[in-house]
DNA sequence: CAGGCTATATATAACTG
DNA sequence: TCAGTTATATATAGCCT
């Protein structure tokens, strides 16, 4: 029989960070545990999606999701599958992405201040709807930059590529195969990835 | 005073889904609320980054983070899943940026509509709130992407420069150059690039 | 329908081997 | 470090207002 006081020390009022390095790991195993099963819980008795993320101070990832994975979760949040001609109509905006992201972070913060206000309703909303515009300006610039980055790569690469070519055949120099690093050839999985953007 | 039997039955072994629709709405409520206690508290007590996502099934976000923002945790959680599955992962990211988009549409037609109408503060802006984040996410990715590939392609010319010195210098074994090395070589060499991203 | 209450179920801190 | 034990703390189902 347990006699001692079991006072949970560091729960209740003001609780923080377990400072004992043994006990926090294992409280952390438990405790992630005790969350993933109440994720599944919460999914299954009320039929929602739920998505849960844990990253340990030493790097190590756990997550849970009611579907297959967190990013489904999101994307199921997010809408429905959108036709590809869409994005390509919308790979036509111009540069400047870091002022526009600077302005975000901005705007942003001004809104999160604003909203904790009580009156004034039309501006914040005005404010985030400025913001979407601005955000997906963004969003459009870094997917056109990307986009030309990518396209460029495939381009210097297969330009190295052909140089090589022409330069070993010419001096007719031979190379072995077993230990080098290979140049780099573009696989098929990147040029999906390169059209899907 | 209760004398009723209390028996959770839809807990315990064969638990499922609360078909009484006002009892599932309750709990979820109340799970709700615990899960997300339980989330705080194993970021607090266990100094770890933990983010939560829950999609009712009326399409209504809920969401805790330990830090400011999903945005941190589920751009690092999108960089662990990249470095095991990239490919896919890759397209997975592109394909949420299209959604982004898409919601983003949406979202500013339902606030148009609702800002005509003279009640009604609340959701709008609630919904806008979330895009925030969700466009956050989305830029942040993109916006690590487009580094990563920066640094990638840096790298990549490199080595092909340090292939190519190597290959002319060395000149022993011929080979036929209209066949190439296998291009998921490649992939190994992108994946250790990942690593330290 | 939201909020409060209480009995019960579950989670887990402290401990043991 | 790991797996079990138990007392205690917390979560919550069912009920009520």
């Amino acid at each position: 029989m347990f006699i001692n006081v079991r006072v949970c020390e560091h729960l209740g009022l003001g609780f923080k960070r377990i400072e004992d390095k043994s006990c926090r790991q294992v409280a952390f195993c438990k405790r992630r545990k005790g969350l993933m099963k109440k994720a599944k819980e919460l999914s299954i008795l009320c039929d929602v999606d739920v998505g849960a993320v844990i990253i340990s101070n030493r790097g190590r990832l756990h997550d849970f999701s009611s579907t297959n994975s967190l990013t489904g979760i999101l994307q199921r949040y997010e809408g429905h599958v959108e036709s590809e001609k869409e994005i390509s109509e919308e790979i036509k905006v111009a540069e400047q992405s870091k002022y526009s992201s600077m302005k975000m972070g901005e705007l942003l913060q001004t809104t999160e201040r604003q909203l904790e206000e009580p009156n004034a309703d039309s501006l914040p909303v005005t404010d985030l709807i400025h913001l979407e515009k601005e955000l997906q300006t963004t969003l459009m610039q870094i997917r056109s930059r990307k986009e030309k980055m990518l396209r460029e790569e495939n381009k210097l690469l297969e330009v190295n590529r052909a140089w090589i070519k022409k330069n070993i055949n010419v001096n007719e120099i031979s190379m072995d195969f077993t230990d080098l690093p290979p140049p780099h050839i573009l696989c098929g999985q990147e040029r999906v990835t390169l059209d899907f953007l």
